[in-house]
DNA sequence: AAGTGGTCTAGACCACGAA
DNA sequence: TCGTGGTCTAGACCACTTG
């Protein structure tokens, strides 16, 4: 049944989280089966809401002998998230002041590398700042096809939340490219940080659930002030 | 069934993968029911293999429409590699300097500020090549205790190969922090680049299935030949 | 040998999209 | 309305770990 409001597994995995949360680092947990017993769910389900604690990081899993209730990690799963999401998480204040925006014509291309091709685009130049201090700067690209007018809006706000709720483009998935840089001058002014400083560039394409690209930006964010921290797994 | 010695959705997966080469970006699949139907399986089990080519982007699903190409892309998830096996990948052939091989005692620390905390361990420093160009200088900190007589091992193999294989220690996941840095005088000697280059210093801190951690890390690639690219979701 | 997780099945109903 | 994907069930057998 998929009536509930809520998936079953979520519910189920937020109730198993606050259990583990009383249990000591290599515990086991219950197996699988008393679990499907216990909530009154087939035993499909309750291995969903294990996958997603799982890869929480909560708890691991040993073919034969059981679940157990993981060391903790400090870091969690690499996400996708704006600026102002991010300064949200860190309960920093997001701000934002537009240095430039303009409409670039077919051909025309930016002395930055990721070149505009065949179709009109905006190019919004912003300095974004958490408790009003410089993090990072910005260059993004958005063709007109896909926000016409999308100079007229107010581009202090978030860029992902105007294209979803005025245009309906959702960015679902991103690749990133990440360069380590020295800062030129330019750059050195509007983030009050001496020219030469480490840095790091961050090319960005964005794309919408059908993949199509909706975004394209680089953003230079100054070494001392981001920590880049992710998970792999094998 | 689970007698096959591939998991049959890996094997369905391959086979969807050669079909959907055919055919043209955006162009629906076969619906769930028909390829269940098609291939003598369970939806469940056609839903997993449509599951894994989503999660490498060669196909994206609407919910009551079907599932549909995607647009190519170039960035594949991330995955956790050793520098022998990125080297493979890329094409180059890997090859090992060994700078200095020590075993750190308790309450000494290095000066790289990954502490070694109440328990002696080997600190090795490793030049790591590519097609005989130096690409990434590495400083691993392993633990005595997981990897006793580690230091008269050949250190000019890939160390997770030798933990592995002799001490039966996989590196299943890491949590790596990326920073810009400019390169020292003695690393810029190592790397033969500009003293004051751009690079990228990663710490890494790996552990086995159980959480446990298995070994601490420091390297360093210079700006001009690492890409770091990967993707990220919602 | 017993108990655990891992994979798979056949069938059900719900939620959403397109015509 | 009809066909699609999304979630869930009850039960089966396999592969592995442990006593």
């Amino acid at each position: 049944m998929a009536k509930e409001e809520v998936r079953k597994q979520f519910r189920l995995a937020d109730l198993l989280r606050s259990e583990i949360s009383d249990l000591a680092v290599n515990e086991p947990i219950p197996g699988e089966r008393a679990l499907a017993e216990r909530f009154g769910t087939s035993r499909v389900t309750i291995r969903q809401a294990l996958a997603l604690l799982q890869d929480d990081g909560l708890i691991y899993t040993v073919h034969g002998a059981g679940s157990f209730v993981a060391p903790p990690r400090v870091i969690k799963q690499m996400k996708l998230l704006s600026f102002t999401q991010e300064m949200k998480i860190k309960g920093l204040k997001a701000s934002t002041k537009v240095i430039s925006s303009k409409l670039i014509e077919d051909d025309e291309h930016a002395t930055d590398d990721f070149i505009v091709v065949g179709e009109p685009a905006y190019r919004i130049e912003r300095l974004r700042f958490g408790n009003l201090e410089p993090l990072s700067f910005e260059i993004t690209y958005i063709n007109q096809s896909i926000a016409p007018d999308l100079i007229d809006r107010d581009l202090t706000k978030s860029l992902y939340h105007i294209l979803e709720t005025e245009y309906g483009q959702e960015v679902f998935s991103a690749d990133e490219h990440l360069l380590p840089i020295i800062v030129d001058s330019r750059i050195a002014k509007f983030m009050k940080i001496p020219e030469g400083s480490a840095a790091i560039r961050i090319q960005r394409t964005g794309y919408n659930i059908r993949g199509e690209e909706v975004e394209r930006s680089i953003s230079i964010r100054q070494a001392t002030r981001w920590d880049f921290k992710y998970s792999i797994r094998i």
